[in-house]
DNA sequence: GATGATTTGTACGTATGTATA
DNA sequence: ATATACATACGTACAAATCAT
């Protein structure tokens, strides 16, 4: 008795380096999940009040794992929840927000040193099939497929520093900031300056430079940045 | 021992260095904070398993809180859960705790690196003065208050960089990792080393000196690290 | 500022899945 | 392997706090 859709076959997301072993899903995950894809996503834009009975109703369950959810999210800092007063998309002040972008650069940049150093012979040829394909994708104009490849790229960067704890800290922050990402690449000039800026990343990389590794990806990291700072005066 | 029942004056909980705005904290907070610190104090020790009832008889409460504890501390990364199979303290193997120290040590030093550049003149002041305290803590063989006053030092340094994201993510990482850090300074000669260490980060965010402090600092804590690899055999 | 409506927090009962004999 | 015991996951009812009027 499916008495939501509750997509049981929406688009494979490949956005899953969870760290929990999946086992068979609880309804509790199952929202966490989904309710953070939709605030990364924009489906949910900060500020926005996540209502319990609401969202039980929606996804046709109680409020107890809502509840559940709700919490784990905010422990993962995609919400912010004051007692008795209910949870909010988390909205970071511009100070924050600044705050996270520089967090951000320096783990991206730690991620792409240890990478340069630590990458297997496997992890190289994907990286540069994956950085060719880009090439591809940019020339056709594809944002969107772009985007997602980007996404690809960088957690790769992730893997390949072979700290699995590192990774995790770096895409957690990545998730945390992505609501404040969204039109990042709209303008093609952005899309070919990324694409110039990860072919700096590779090459150090590629030569196991792990200082230019390291520099390329913050210099990477902070033209993204400045890329959508305009975003953040509206807050 | 006294697990006396429902317990409406629990309030004792000096250690508040929490990002949330202290309103009147819920029952749930409240576990949650109680056993994230029998957690970080070695009390329950790694592997343990937090059962819903035990736990909700000992403090008193229904299970519902005590869940949504739960998964806020799995959220944190203080313990892990699996689905229909309940809680237990992490206990990470020893490759993970490899990669969580040498993030430790990494963000460790980006927050002295920025604290050497961001410092006023009022944290100058205090840090100076808790590290000769410190010393005096060293000359009288004081274990537990030169590990406590060690705590103060290292979050001042958090403080000291001026960069919220980074004070979190380096203090989150630090109680995840300190159930593994019991035996720290059982030696006189860790104790003497450890304040060696802090000197020569100390002048060097005196100096204003970026590098040198960040370079300190990550000395600091390979040092530390090595102080309890043993501990990390027994696993 | 007090009162009622609404929402969150907690308790408890039931169902389901896991572990053990 | 089947059945039994038990812990967890979920639903529902009620209490308490916030907010709206």
């Amino acid at each position: 008795m499916p008495s939501m859709p509750a997509s049981p076959s929406t688009r494979k997301d490949p956005l899953h380096a969870d760290a929990s072993p999946r086992q068979r899903p609880t309804r509790a995950e199952e929202l966490r999940f989904q309710v953070a894809d939709e605030i990364t996503r924009g489906l949910l834009p900060p500020g926005t009040t996540l209502d319990e009975t609401a969202l039980a109703a929606r996804f046709g369950v109680s409020r107890t794992p809502v509840r559940e959810a709700i919490r784990e999210l905010a422990a993962s800092g995609l919400v912010d929840t004051r007692p008795h007063r209910g949870a909010v998309v988390a909205r970071p002040s511009v100070e924050r927000l600044q705050s996270m972008f520089d967090v951000m650069a320096e783990l991206e940049a730690l991620c792409a040193g240890l990478c340069a150093v630590k990458i297997t012979p496997a992890e190289r040829r994907a990286l540069e099939a994956l950085h060719a394909e880009m090439g591809d994708l940019m020339r056709q104009g594809d944002f969107l497929g772009y985007r997602e490849a980007n996404e690809t790229f960088h957690t790769s960067i992730y893997a390949g520093s072979h700290n699995d704890y590192l990774a995790e800290l770096t895409l957690s922050t990545r998730r945390r900031l992505s609501p404040f990402r969204r039109a990042q690449f709209r303008a093609l000039g952005r899309l070919a300056l990324s694409h110039t800026e990860h072919e700096r990343v590779l090459t150090a990389v590629m030569r196991g430079d792990r200082e230019a590794a390291a520099s390329a990806m913050r210099h990477h990291i902070a033209i993204v940045h400045d890329a959508y700072e305009a975003y953040a005066q509206s807050l």
